[in-house]
DNA sequence: TTTT
DNA sequence: TTTT
């Protein structure tokens, strides 16, 4: 409900493999995703040097879905998210540290293969889930035939319930929409400048 | 429930005056306040320089109902929120346009005045709201006799209805909690480091 | 040189339109460029909405020379910026007032075209700059002939220089390296998890 | 001098411990900080819960030395930086992680003690750096007698040389500057609203 | 270790 | 209008 400080993440990068998704027993879906993102410079030699970095990240429940869905392996995200370190034991009963991202917002930065008519199925180059699939087993992700390309939000256990399978409940957030007495705002066809 | 791309702005500033606080016939709140920021820099003739930017925010339900309670002139205040610039007419008639930040997140910075015991009483210089009231006053906020520092987050509509007056409902946003199933993380009384 | 505040922007959206670029008297270039980013939900009746808001934004100098090369019309881009809001007289003689996003940093999202080999040359749907030109017409632009996606930085002023031609000159901003005596990291080739 | 993708943290949070400073044989500074966030919620049960994240941070150049002279544990911070995970060998020659935030960016969201005239001396509870030292003490800092509160930005490789000490050089980012020929903007005197 |  |  509340938090005292800011705890902010925000990630462009790719996916350095496909999603790995799991189920907790309340049905809840899980999603681990490891991205990458990279900065070049020139050394003091003038030699150009590269360093990437690998982002280890979290999303829960719908948001888990639409990665195990939608992203796979090359594929370019916009990720908001919360850091969070969790204490492990390795194998020989020591305590481990891992830094992840908890993702509360996703934003897929590819085109999607397919879209605007024609294009057709298949993928394969296109970083989205799913490209060899046979056309009709779409369905379950409610996003149509032609899949609008999903922007998810998810605050803090947004959807809801725990205990409950995840199902496409109205979220916690809708925009926060003019009001019939608000300032007129209809930007929908024009550009003010 | 969705968006095509990240309109997000983050802003820790100084309020310039008391927030204005209305309401509109269906009891929500609004609440606007103006934020300023400055940078301080040398010219190239060496001259110190200065520019403050003034931000006009907009705060809807809870949220400004925090703000009209809290917040007061000099306040400085972290505000996290998007740009909507909104078109109305002045008096010949002419198209306008004024942009502001909506904002979705706040956190107050400044050190609650009479926090941490003894300190001295009353306020007048601390930013916090109803300073000069009668110590008896409270009550209405909720906040208890000592009030906690209020942390508010309030997501695109997130107090749910429309049509209803603001009410301390559940909030939408709930930290993302660590399940039963999920590894281990507490890190209540150890530090990794 | 300092700042009090934080003044923060951040975009993903697409371009409207071509960059507007055009030289100062001393050389600079400033581009002008509009950004869309929208949400949409679903009203209080069930009905989608979607809204539109359009961002202005200007680029300075290296920025500037950069979306002109190589953004275009629907182009997606990542910016990063601040608000500023200058004052202006229409031909009234009234003053009016426009905010603007003062971007410090650009990266752009759309995926190459031509990269990756095979995928062929031509543009018109890439959003690319120059994509009608001959191949051999590079050169200018200094980014070779498969030009490197452009990611770029520029602080307040970054280039050094007023008063000189925008020239390729080294950044004032190099990723903080790994000093000899800092613990080893290297991340290149292989996923830590 | 380039990046591919964004990595990018924000924090607003306290310092666990005073900073530790070390220098490098270059003359570099080196600040290390924890910072502490904190959230709290209600759990299943209606229990309230508090969950605090401790976050690794680093500071390189003038960044560090300001950290080390004005901060000290308790004070709250604005931090902008990047996330990085360095590898390092345990005793046992295993390979261990750890996460931390490279800080480009430091706000002190303190008041200073003795500021706005009278309100006493001295410090132990404002959070700022050395406040059981004679009056007299200062001078190395250049902040003055009555010091500057210092908002610091420090991009990557900022203050220009490597292999040097630190100094108090100009910084490489001044604020992008109203030139001559642009759109007027004197906001100093008058407000937009 | 912080803070409220 | 704020703040330092």
């Amino acid at each position: 409900m509340a938090s005292r400080g800011v705890n902010k993440v925000i990630l462009i990068g790719n996916l350095g493999q496909d999603p790995e998704v799991r189920y907790m027993p309340n049905g809840n879906a899980v999603a681990n995703i490891t991205v990458a993102t990279s900065e070049s410079w020139k050394d003091q030699q003038g030699q150009q040097q590269e360093r990437t970095e690998w982002h280890r990240c979290v999303l829960y429940r719908r948001l888990a879905e639409i990665a195990g869905e939608y992203l796979k392996k090359g594929a370019k995200v916009y990720l908001e998210g919360r850091l969070q370190t969790r204490e492990w034991q390795d194998q020989q009963g020591q305590k481990r540290y891992t830094t992840e991202i908890v993702v509360n917002e996703m934003q897929m930065l590819d085109s999607r293969p397919g879209a605007g008519g024609g294009q057709a199925q298949q993928g394969g180059q296109g970083n989205w889930g799913r490209p060899q699939q046979a056309p009709a087993a779409q369905g379950q992700g409610g996003y149509g035939q032609q899949p609008q390309q999903p922007a998810a939000q998810g605050g803090y256990g947004q959807q809801g319930g725990y205990g409950a399978p995840a199902a496409p409940k109205p979220q916690g957030q809708q925009p926060q929409q003019p009001s019939y007495n608000e300032p007129p705002m209809d930007f929908d066809d024009d550009i003010p400048f």
